[in-house]
DNA sequence: TATGAATGAGTTTTCATTCAT
DNA sequence: CATGAATGAAAACTCATTCAT
């Protein structure tokens, strides 16, 4: 049908992956179209046929990878195990990804310090806020219906705790990215057995006998 | 006989914090030394007499920052209030400050992202490595005493959960400044909430009545 | 598929000799990248890319400089005629090339101050070495062969000799190019006069009969 | 009386000796007015109370020096010995100070091509002009009255004859300069082997016939 | 369509020179 | 007089981007 279509949705990912490559190695700025172009083995021309400019070409390359955060949060949603079961499967999911995938790290910063970057950081930002809030959303609906399931206490602001741990994920990537000695899965353990004990309402039955 | 005095050490922290504004601003590459020696209100010249190159003064900016955090961080030491009372005293006082300096975020972000950058990049991290460190022992200190002193349930690991805190005090700070409908202080109150149910030993007196 | 085919070999010695007329006239540390590009009618960026930098470039005119220089000596070897002629033709030969190419003088003063060069200079001074060994090599060969012959004066030290009449060749050149008064010719020839008197094994069995 | 100018021409020499140091070790372009100011130990403000610019500076450096070589050149002039014996005693010492002094050709050489300067090389070459047109004088001289004496042969080009000794003593120090295993003294007596053999009147053939 | 040669705008950096003290 | 802090002109060099083939 249309096969030439195809092949440059196809040719721009490929091109996007060895960029990806790149801007992790050397960051944005460090990083040279030739190099990327070497990378995918290419002409340093061609890069030009798929993306206008470096900056779509990164630009393009953090669409890809927030899509990609999306679709693996989407994935987890739908269970109706207890919450705090959800809570802790998703924690121990990121963290044990972002131990798996830490190279990706330099370039998530990339992207967090193109959003000063006078072209394009004002639509990073918006996709970041974006991105973020969905996160938050995320887990602030697992912590809601916890409480409306009666298994969370309900003095906890979901919004605010799930900006928490929400945080706390990816900063225990990052920790792990700069230093290899820091245990994220140790710390994301003893993050949730503090969120099962101060946050499961409390099975006040016991206290009651 | 007489030539003019300057306070050498002065003015590099003149030009350093004019550099911080610009590099806040614009990013470490976005910067040109031209716009800091502006920024400073100096000759182009001038801000290589003090700094070998952009990277030195880069890298002085960094050091400027981490001195002053490390510094905050050890002025708050050395009360001997509760463990969680502590905990929560610097939590605040942390996550304040975040949002009361949100623009240096970007700054910080550089800084990160500097991790990469091939002449300047191991030492950054090498420092942050060392900042971090510094957070989390601090943050792990309190917890232990908390432990020790009975106070604290003692089935909580104070390695991970001060990574996990003072990563989501980071990261809390980052999310409001991508996004400032994020209201990073309620965040911290809940996280607060759940960590002091959480964190507390069991009153257990109630459970045995 | 069919890139602007380009002899880059060929690009390179045009570059080259744009740069060495500039090299010549305005010396290495006077001249700009930007004049040898605009001599060459290219652009800046042209220009590296076919020289890494300023100095591989001078190195590079230097270079096709001995080469040219060693194959005229190469040129002349190959006779049989008596060893004074020889000598004779050789220095007439390189003197008249002085001369008429005068202008190159400036070019290889440069080459030779070049040795001080920090970057280069090691290099250079190596080369320069081997060509004048080579040029000694070849005064001595002929001077030898001449003794051998007997009809030179086995007295006299080939090396030696060679060594004085390579430099003497030299230094006419350079005498003529600063003041054009000098009539390096002419010296050549009062030297060669010198030379045949006092080189030339006595024919003194005609004298004495 | 005038202690003020005194103390300005002592201090004109100082400065000039240091700069003649540097020159020597970095060449023209390679020098700035702060290495030469450190190396005599003063301010860089104070060598412009002294000299107008570095090429003014450059240029009293070279004067001092030629001056030198003329008073040097001088200095042997009043004998009255046989001319081959003042001619070889006067390469035998130029050639030795050549050798014990090679350090000063790279200096040298830096006068050399300062003749391309811009700023300066017109008037270095007319200074180099003159120089050599006294060494070359001299030279002649000592061939003329050696001649007018009956003790050299007369069909030799006075001026020619001298041109070529001045050369190959020239470039006899330079091949040693480049080339530490030339053994410039050892030439310097092949060529006044082959002088003396080709100068002298030959006191037989023409006398006996 | 793919390519890589050509280009020049834009940056860093150096350093001669000035001048306030 | 001496000094060295300040300066900006000038130059090397890089690299995103264009475009002829």
């Amino acid at each position: 049908m249309a096969p030439k279509i195809v092949d440059r949705e196809e040719r721009r990912r490929t091109l996007a992956a060895a960029a990806a490559e790149v801007f992790t190695e050397k960051g944005f700025a460090g990083t040279r179209i030739a190099d990327v172009a070497e990378r995918a083995g290419v002409g340093k021309g061609t890069v030009y046929e798929y993306f206008r400019s470096k900056e779509e070409l990164f630009f393009a390359v953090f669409e890809g990878m927030t899509q990609e955060e999306m679709a693996r949060l989407g994935a987890e949603l739908d269970r109706d195990a207890p919450s705090l079961d959800r809570l802790a499967a998703m924690v121990r999911s990121m963290v044990s990804d972002a131990v798996a995938q830490v190279e990706l790290y330099g370039l998530t910063l990339e992207f967090w310090s193109g959003c000063t970057n006078e072209v394009f950081g004002e639509q990073l930002r918006k996709e970041f806020s974006a991105l973020y809030q969905g996160f938050r959303a995320h887990v602030a609906a697992i912590v809601r219906q916890g409480q409306e399931a009666g298994e969370l206490r309900p003095e906890v602001d979901p919004e605010g705790l799930a900006a928490s741990v929400v945080g706390a994920i990816d900063a225990l990537g990052l920790q792990y990215w700069i230093d290899r000695q820091v245990d994220a899965e140790a710390a994301a353990e003893a993050l949730l057995e503090v969120l099962s004990a101060g946050l499961v309402a409390q099975p006040r039955a016991p206290d009651r006998a």
